[in-house]
DNA sequence: TCTGGGGTCCTAGGACCC
DNA sequence: TCTGGGGTCCTAGGACCC
């Protein structure tokens, strides 16, 4: 029992808001929000926000005059910038601690010997202070015997202030009455319709979750309901991910910043799209044996008539050339395409994804040529030192009209030397 | 006018086989 | 009234996550 080990979550505090605020510091204790792609809806709220009522997920267009009122700052988001502070997190963490698991761009996973509330407690704040020095963000930090307690307790170490960022659920301690205090849709795996299910049954607290019929609860909730049981329990059913298990698809599709009617614009963004996603492609060191193309128009769009569709194409041999990949994704739209309706957005997913090392061939396929890989490298190198799209197909389009909105987007601060913020001393 | 994007896992049901 | 049974594989769709 002494080498017990505790699961821990390390979750940044409104982290697109605080990356915002990072680089403009006369923004503090004022209320602020990161708007979605598009600049459709709100996605990230600092505390004076949230306070203001402003829902999570709402669409911009209907809180704008309640953000205009209270004078709420407002951003376009900014993944550049989230994206390289999340890896300054991460690292920090990970010179920290062992057993590590990035769980998303702004929350890791890690586990650590069982240890006393006092060692337990002094982990939680040495890691956050050396987070708030070095990088200038604030994070919360929950343990527990399992993944889903370490959920909640970090909701509670970010919820109650008393607690300064840290708090342990542990062994011993009276978990039940804690429980008791979470309402189940607030846990880890319960999502809305498993709430709706459980509060037919009069299921509405961790404790009732944790206390109910383990064998309703598997058909109900299917098994990823009975393993959060279990862990409510005490009982570690998900493991931590030290290694992060290779990608098995790769989805890229916008929303365009204006109605899209005609085929050509549509061209313009499969091409756009394909590109992307091949190197992300590339980028995993992966090849891809099945493209799709979707597209769709307006949902909420109730007056206007609607259409939605995708295709398919299995490839004989699997790929990761962008111009291949285009290829293939312009014969889809051509096929996809219906005139007569105002398109809102259209994607590219690539399925069926292998490892580039693996060589398995055709036998009446000739293989592909080399050069095609140096030539892919070549691009990615170029545009990896001068910018991403410094090298693009001309299929793509040049002035774009169709491309998204970001209106209010901040200066990516710390990956474009000719975004850098200015220090000025006097 | 205006409503995000990118993932994973699980299950039910159909197709197919012997 | 009767119409086999059991297994596998694949896919679409649902649910969930951040």
């Amino acid at each position: 029992m002494t080498n017990r080990k505790l699961y821990a979550l390390l979750d940044c505090n409104n982290f697109y808001a605080s990356c915002e605020r990072l680089f403009r510091p006369e923004l503090e204790g004022r209320p602020l929000v990161v708007l979605s792609n598009n600049d459709g809806c709100v996605i990230a709220r600092s505390a004076e926000a949230k306070a203001l009522g402003i829902g999570m997920g709402e669409p911009y267009h209907r809180c704008r005059r309640l953000l205009d009122t209270h004078q709420v700052e407002v951003f376009s988001s900014n993944y550049a910038l989230y994206g390289d502070l999340s890896r300054r997190v991460m690292d920090i963490l990970g010179r920290l601690e062992p057993e590590v698991e990035v769980y998303s761009i702004d929350e890791a996973f890690f586990r650590l010997p069982q240890g006393s509330p006092e060692q337990i407690q002094a982990n939680g704040r040495a890691i956050r202070a050396t987070v708030r020095r070095q990088v200038g963000l604030p994070v919360s930090i929950g343990y527990g015997p399992t993944k889903t307690l370490a959920k909640i307790a970090n909701r509670i170490a970010k919820k109650q202030p008393a607690h300064d960022g840290v708090f342990a659920i542990l062994p011993g301690r009276n978990i039940d009455q804690l429980l008791s205090t979470i309402e189940v849709g607030e846990i880890w795996g319960i999502g809305r319709q498993s709430t709706r299910k459980l509060a037919l049954r009069g299921i509405c607290t961790g404790l009732d979750l944790k206390n109910a019929d383990p064998a309703w609860v598997r058909k109900m909730l299917t098994v990823t309901g009975a393993r959060t049981q279990l862990e409510l329990r005490g009982t570690p059913c998900i493991d931590l991910e030290a290694a992060p298990s290779p990608r098995k698809s790769i989805v890229t599709s916008r929303s365009f910043g204006r109605p899209v009617t005609s085929l050509g614009d549509l061209r313009e963004a499969v091409t756009t799209y394909m590109t992307i996603a091949a190197a992300k492609l590339r980028g995993s060191h992966q090849k891809t044996g099945c493209l799709q193309v979707f597209l769709t128009t307006n949902r909420f769009r109730a007056d206007a008539p609607q259409y939605a569709d995708s295709r398919a194409v299995n490839l004989s041999l699997a790929t990761s050339t962008t111009a291949e990949l285009i290829g293939r994704g312009l014969t889809l739209i051509n096929e996809l395409y219906r005139p007569g309706y105002v398109y809102q957005k259209v994607g590219v997913m690539l399925t069926d994804l292998q490892p580039d090392s693996c060589g398995q061939g055709e036998l009446f396929v000739p293989p592909e040529s080399p050069k095609n890989h140096e030539l892919m490298t070549a691009l990615d190198n170029i545009n990896h030192r001068w910018g991403h799209d410094t090298m693009r197909y001309a299929a793509a389009g040049f002035t774009r009209p169709w491309w998204l909105r970001q209106a209010k987007k901040s200066p990516a601060y710390t990956t474009n030397w000719k975004e850098l913020p200015v220090v000025k001393a006097w």
